[in-house]
DNA sequence: GAGTGCATCTCGCTC
DNA sequence: GAGCGAGGTGCACTC
């Protein structure tokens, strides 16, 4: 049996239902009317609210309002949870260690109640970040401009790692700020500071942002001191071009 | 009727369940065996596994594998769901315009499908934040020192807002770093760049991180250069303490 | 276990 | 709608 459900449960089905699928570590869920307390980082308390409830078998727990991508409580992966009736009541409770938080959750009326064995060991392809963008620049230089070497990734400053750093083709020291998506104001005074750190050679070091874009006001930013932009897109090439096509069915 | 479930549905009952759900406007769930292939910021391509698919009324698309607190593929609100059928496959479809991305869900099969009308008007009442630390030091400035007096939030300088300006006693000019937890090397480099802007008061300014811990790293990082530390919590009493007790059913 | 930095960050705010 | 910064950020990676 891959899954169990109960339309309208009792609070003792449902207590029953949720204690078996902790058990057998499945994916639970519940679409309830229930309250919940939080204290740990922070604090908070959600009044009566109709909502769903998600704990996975590796302790994440989720309550999901009817809007917002983001949980509106959580307990983080490796949380404990537990579940116990009180005077009739199912009240589900998370606990995590370090640091120490407590969730809880009581549950007014279930309407739906159910557990999932369903194990996924897939794990996501995903590309266009930053460090695909730096793996793509230096293995083609070129795609800075005509004669571009670069010398260190993640080379260290006093002021944090600088994404790249090499030479143009008349060997000027040149420091590449990468974003995989438009840079702002931040990135261009992220830049200026590692600069800094190569003052002594002053307007012998040309400082470039690489990213898709950039805000208006970022350029501004960046022209004032003579450094440049470089249009580039992450590349969204995924490494295994796996075939998901109908015909896998 | 608040909700409808449908266990191992045929691919046309789950269909029509998934479109129902969508002109209802209700909280979409699934357990199925599915595949995913993401467009836009950035790419990816999630192969065959047992998952749980929500799809929220204001247009929130998430999947969630049975680990992890953040979905493996998603959409946010704003997005627009259709659902269709090919070749005897359920497919699910999430658009968004701007900037332009494209979830797509191949379902091989459904174990549960269900709908959830239930409608969630609370808000979370959450404290602890940054904000409420910034406060509670212009209620009670003598948190930090006696005889502190602050006489701005949200100072604007060409680096950032400090978050709190002010004098101690012998009215030297005090700049405060606020962080809600434990502040690392950042806020420290933060503080140091707002210090520049007073350089032509040099040795007048105090520069003081407020949080509730530091890192070893930040503190000497901060030492290095006079500047202070001062471990504060950040207050944790919610506005209305809003009864929640077993009382209320 | 703590510290650091990226993210399809999300989300709320301001302009 | 774009830009900016905080977050119970989460998460992977390094040390």
């Amino acid at each position: 049996m891959k899954f169990i459900s109960r339309e309208n449960p009792s609070p003792s089905d449902c207590f029953r239902i949720i204690d078996e699928g902790l058990r057998k570590r499945a994916v639970i869920t519940l679409f309830a009317c229930c309250q919940a307390t939080y204290e740990g980082r922070a604090r908070s308390k959600l009044g009566l609210g109709e909502r769903m409830i998600i704990i996975k078998p590796d302790g994440s727990f989720l309550i999901h309002q009817d809007r917002k991508l983001d949980p509106v409580n959580w307990q983080p992966p490796k949380s404990r949870s537990k579940v116990r009736m009180e005077n009739g009541i199912v009240i589900l409770e998370s606990v995590r260690r370090t640091p120490p938080e407590h969730l809880e959750v009581e549950i007014k009326n279930v309407h739906l109640v159910s557990y999932y064995l369903g194990r996924d060991s897939q794990e996501l392809e995903v590309c266009g970040h930053e460090k695909d963008m730096g793996e793509m620049i230096w293995k083609h230089p070129e795609l800075i401009e005509k004669g571009f070497r670069p010398t260190d990734k993640e080379y260290s400053t006093s002021k944090g790692f600088i994404d790249i750093l090499g030479k143009d083709e008349n060997g000027q020291l040149m420091i590449l700020e990468l974003k995989s998506r438009k840079a702002g104001t931040n990135a261009v005074k992220q830049l200026k500071r590692y600069l800094k750190d190569f003052e002594d050679n002053k307007g012998q070091v040309r400082g470039i942002i690489v990213a898709p874009s950039i805000t208006e006001d970022a350029l501004e930013l960046l022209e004032e001191d003579g450094l440049e932009f470089k249009s580039l897109e992450p590349p969204k090439e995924l490494k295994e071009e796996k075939k998901v096509t109908l015909d896998f069915f």
